[in-house]
This record gives structure tokens, C-alpha cells and sequence, in this order.
DNA sequence: CGGACAACCTGGCGGC
DNA sequence: TGCCGCCAGGTTGTCC
């Protein structure tokens, strides 16, 4: 589910409800979705903790916590909300994780396919010390971009889903920035000429900026904190249109496996 | 290092 | 209606 743009959304939507609030408590009902603790470990440990900032790292939901770090990863199916205590949602069924605030309410962690992960550790540098540049950072200039594909191969979506490449890139925005850039997704990145590189840096910026402008996309399990869908969907030029007409040229859309991810171009524009 | 693939999981959907 | 197979926004580890 969530990218960049569906983490970026979360993390302004969660701001108001957690920043100066306090844990009273957690209950965890799916142990293996807390990293390197037993349950009772991470309640332990969490209780007292106040929630000094939240922000966003690659995909990684960060709070600092007046002593730890509370990263959270959705995986796929990942949702986090914030709801009283007692209170019903949609998305209860599949709570993995629950926080409890001071303020009579709770953080909730749903994620029906328990892929997603809890990290509670002292240096968040133990879970992000890989990750790549933030894409949308004033510092990941065009120049930047350069100096990091300089002396790199192999494909070019490949690499843009590589977390350790570039941060927060997933599978939906690396095929529609190729698209905008058009590249043919299989093409080896020691190929590109420096017109292509800079047209996928500026596509890159651009899909995720748009992205968090829509408040993320929702194709499935992805909600807003507060419940309504994100809206990037209807940008969608390629991705989950295979068949369909190219916007740009009108030939079909094509989808094809790259490594083990559906992959959608047209092979019209994108050479 | 790059690529292929399995594993981790459940739910939704299309086909029969 | 029921069952089966396939597909899904992600990451990690193994093997070649």
C-alpha cells in the first residue's frame, strides 16, 4: 500500500492527534509485528514515553519519543489511526497493535496481511542506517541524482524500488514517474542519457509531489487517518490500466513482470 | 553487484 | 453459492 506520498499523508494527519501525548499503555494482539521484543517487553518499555515529533523516513512512520524511537513500516496492508477507546472502526477487525494516549484515546496499527513491523529502539539509525536520499529533500538536487546513478547498472525500475537507492519510491509511482520520463522500465541505467536522467529526477519529484497533494493513492487497503481514500488514482496513467489506451499516444497499455512485480508501460512512448 | 525467487500473510476477485 | 487460483502498494534472505 503505502509509498511515500500514502506515508507523507499519514504522518500530517496522525500530527495533531500524538505530538505532546503520552503512552499509557499497549496491547498487542500479533507478536511478530513488534521487532526484537516480546510484547510485554515493548509495553514495558513504551509506557511513560512522551511523543516529542512525528515525521516520515523513506516508508518508515518515525515518532521521537522523549527517551526511544517508534518507527512503524506498513508493508502492504498497513493502516494507522487514531480513535476513543471503545470506539468502532472499519478497519478493527485486523488491529495488530494498540496505543494507548493519556488522553482517552488510542493510536491503532491495523494491518490485515501482518506483514507490517514495530520498531522501539534508542538510534533510529538501527532500522534507516540503509536507506537511500529523501527524493523530495531541497538537498537531492538534479546533480545529486547524477552522482548517485553514476556507476550503477542494471534496470531502471529495479533501482528506483531499491530503498537503498532512493527512499519511499514503491511500485505505483516508479511506473507512472517512467512513464512521465519516458523510459522504458527495463532499460539499464548506465544507458541513460543525461536528458533522460533529468527528465526521471524532475518525474520522480513530480509524482510524489502530486502524490501528497492528492493525499496518497488508494487502490485497496490505503485510507487517510481520518477515513477517506487518497485521490492519485485518477492520475493514474499506467498503472493498473493495462490494456487500456496511453494517454499520451493511445497504444495499449502493456504489463509485464520485472523481477517479482507487475510492471505497466507503453512500450510506444517509453523507449 | 545484479537478478531470480521464495518467504512472510490475508483478502478480494474472476473463473468455473 | 462454493471452491480454486491468482494477484496485491514491500522487504529480506538465499543462491547462482
Amino acid at each position: 500500500m503505502p509509498e511515500l506520498p500514502e506515508v507523507e499523508t499519514i504522518v500530517r494527519g496522525l500530527h495533531g492527534d500524538l505530538v505532546g501525548r503520552l503512552f499509557i499503555g499497549a496491547t498487542v494482539l500479533w507478536g511478530r509485528e513488534i521487532h526484537g521484543l516480546s510484547p510485554s517487553e515493548f509495553a514495558d518499555r513504551l509506557v511513560g514515553q512522551r511523543v516529542v515529533g512525528l515525521r516520515r523516513r523513506g516508508k518508515y512512520i518515525v515518532s521521537d519519543l522523549s527517551r526511544d524511537v517508534l518507527l512503524i513500516h506498513l508493508k502492504m496492508s498497513g493502516r494507522l489511526y487514531v480513535a476513543a477507546a471503545g470506539q468502532n472502526t472499519e478497519h478493527d477487525r485486523w488491529v495488530r497493535v494498540a496505543f494507548h494516549l493519556d488522553n482517552g484515546r488510542e493510536l491503532r496499527f491495523s494491518d490485515a496481511r501482518k506483514f507490517g513491523r514495530v520498531y522501539l529502539v534508542a538510534d533510529e539509525a538501527e532500522v534507516t542506517r540503509n536507506l537511500g536520499p529523501e527524493p523530495l529533500a531541497d538537498t537531492f538536487t538534479l546533480e545529486a541524482f547524477r552522482a548517485l546513478l553514476a556507476g550503477r547498472r542494471g534496470m531502471v525500475k529495479s533501482l528506483l524500488l531499491h530503498q537503498g537507492f532512493i527512499a519511499g519510491v514503491g511500485n505505483i509511482y516508479a511506473d507512472e514517474a517512467l512513464w512521465h520520463a519516458r523510459i522504458d522500465p527495463r532499460r539499464n541505467v548506465n544507458t541513460l542519457e543525461a536528458t533522460e536522467i533529468e527528465r526521471l529526477y524532475h518525474a520522480i519529484r513530480q509524482v510524489l509531489e502530486t502524490g501528497i497533494q492528492l493525499g496518497g493513492t488508494t487502490v485497496s487497503w490505503y485510507r487517510q487517518p481520518d477515513g477517506t481514500p487518497g485521490g492519485y488514482q485518477s492520475r493514474f496513467r499506467v498503472y493498473d490500466r493495462a490494456g487500456e489506451p496511453c494517454p499520451n499516444c493511445g497504444a495499449a497499455i502493456r504489463k509485464i513482470w520485472l523481477g517479482q512485480r507487475g510492471t505497466h508501460f507503453c512500450e510506444s512512448c517509453q523507449r
